[in-house]
DNA sequence: CTGAAAGCGCTTACAG
DNA sequence: CTGAAAGCGCTTACAG
């Protein structure tokens, strides 16, 4: 009772009268222990308020019962993000039924990665999920040398191949985006898409041009945003005063499309009526912009479940899992 | 080489030419190393690619370097409110810092307290945030019984005193949000709270009532939300059909003043002309909204960053410390 | 400044 | 089913 967490399995093992090898397998879920042992062995533990030392457990079994969770991201305010949120949700999500915690390992503002990889090293997490993967963040040959099983969100760079990792078709959506605003008679369209060292950014571009090009249009109008909805403002203006003929905007996340959506408003321009408007994610903010989005699915949660199964997978048996793709839908609403 | 994170300190110690004291000593910082030592332990680690393993130091040392994020919501889409997610920035760019790390401890969907429990005893973590306390989480006694350096982000319920917080004020928050509505005319004020299990909520409402009963008007329009944009449409569709005649509605959170903002729009209300709207956080959707949010601030960073010094400062000396309390300062844009 | 030794609290073959 | 013993990899008085 008295100093409670400070008892130890010795003490748990004198008071149910056992050895601590007994002690140790009761309170681990009393496999090849009597019933009455079992029993014994539980009330020291209530009397005692026992919890197992995990530094002592870990000690032995190498296991820490931690998963990580890496975000290569410089800038805390990936944290508003709502697809990068979704990603957290679905890796608790999946860890709520194991007895594994997560431990957030954020990108150093300093930029190095020292720190992180003495942490993934030292022994302290048994496999890693990364997650806002960028191109220079030599996240990949990292997680390679620390043998970790990983999974990325979001197709990783790299030429060491056998890297886990689920994603949307990125360019399939960027494809079907531009194809949608084709269809409904845009003729010059623009994209604001997002940094380019990052795979889905890149690829919802290149899903974009292939079907602009494939239209016989023109995909010269394309600017570099960031993913955040300040980025896609400044473009906007920009954009909308240089190009005044474009008629639609193929924005690469919500949150840039409705910025985009905020600055159309403020120039006077309509939407759908002379500015159709499509994004990508299909998050919380889409059915509340004004016009409500018209967008891609890219399901942050559902890619996060993927890549954490893949992880606690690989910590059974290393075997190798095909990469998960998920096709992307498109969620028609009011802008385009 | 071979074998990198296997090395121990053991092998360093041979390398070097040096007890395994001294290697330890040198690998820390080199306190009482001499400086050929220190030089050739420093060759070893670099040889070996020797990280220190956490769990035998831990061990030792009863220190694990990472603090508990503990999140006692049951839902995970508590990840996608800005405050919240301004909250881990703010812890995150403390421990940037140092050597420790963020676990993240989410309540889980069972509603148990266990692994929660378990966890924090299980000397797992030096210190702990909390995070988005609700009345009934028990998360007091819970953070009491463990003896943990702990800090609430939010005015703790609880009559165990002692407990440490930051918070704002958010009484005074609430009084201003009424105030300035009525100095801008408005008659019939109504309000959305937040969930009254939560201290902010409950401060909130409860400043705004004073305020409003002080100019002599009437208390009884108030509805009770939870903070999401959701919960605020279903309300406000209700509310403005109820009472018609309604000129301000004063919602506790940002997201909720948007919701009510895009009902008021969809319903035919001008905001600000024949519907005042306050927020609350002046978070990121704030200066976006359509019209711009008038709000009072919250800062969700900087009282995670407090209330993880606090946790800090307790680890070095168990001294106590006044509660930091931030006034909320009135940000007027378009919307009141 | 340095090293031998004890010990942190557990788990796990191993022999019974 | 049970217990004695070894060992996980470190740190820290202690004596020098």
């Amino acid at each position: 009772m008295a100093g409670s967490g400070r008892a130890t399995l010795e003490d748990v093992a004198r008071l149910a009268g056992v050895s601590r090898a007994t002690a140790s397998r009761a309170v681990r879920g009393g496999e090849l222990v009597s019933a009455a042992n079992r029993e014994a062995v539980r009330r020291a533990v209530a009397d005692l308020g026992y919890v197992p030392n995990q530094a002592a457990r870990s000690l032995v079994t190498r296991r820490t019962d931690t998963i990580a969770v890496v975000v290569p991201e410089p800038d805390a305010r990936i944290f508003s993000d709502p697809f990068f949120a979704a990603t957290i949700a679905g890796v608790a999500d999946v860890l709520e039924d194991t007895p594994k915690q997560i431990v957030l390992l954020i990108r150093s503002r300093g930029g190095g990665n020292e720190r992180l990889l003495g942490y993934l090293e030292g022994d302290h997490v048994d496999g890693v999920v990364v997650v806002s993967h960028h191109r220079e963040d030599h996240l990949t040959d990292l997680i390679a040398r620390s043998g970790l099983p990983a999974a990325f969100v979001g197709r990783p760079f790299s030429s060491l191949g056998e890297l886990q990792y689920v994603d949307v078709d990125n360019r399939m959506g960027g494809r079907m985006a531009a194809e949608y605003l084709v269809s409904t008679g845009a003729r010059a369209i623009a994209t604001i898409s997002g940094p380019l060292d990052m795979s889905a950014a890149l690829d919802r571009l290149e899903g974009w041009r292939e079907a602009i090009l494939d239209a016989g249009l023109d995909p010269s109008i394309q600017y570099e945003g960031d993913f955040t909805m300040g980025s896609a403002r400044r473009i906007a203006a920009r954009l909308l005063a240089e190009h005044p003929e474009v008629d639609a905007i193929f924005a690469a996340s919500d949150l840039m499309a409705s910025g985009v959506l905020s600055v159309a408003r403020a120039v006077g321009r309509d939407v759908p009526g002379d500015l159709r408007v499509v994004g990508f994610d299909d998050g919380p903010v889409a059915p509340d912009t004004d016009p409500p989005l018209t967008t891609l699915t890219n399901p942050g949660r559902e890619l996060a479940v993927a890549a954490t199964r893949m992880v606690l997978s690989q910590l059974d048996r290393q075997e190798y899992r095909a990469p998960v793709i998920l096709r992307p839908r498109l969620v028609i609403r009011g802008s385009a």
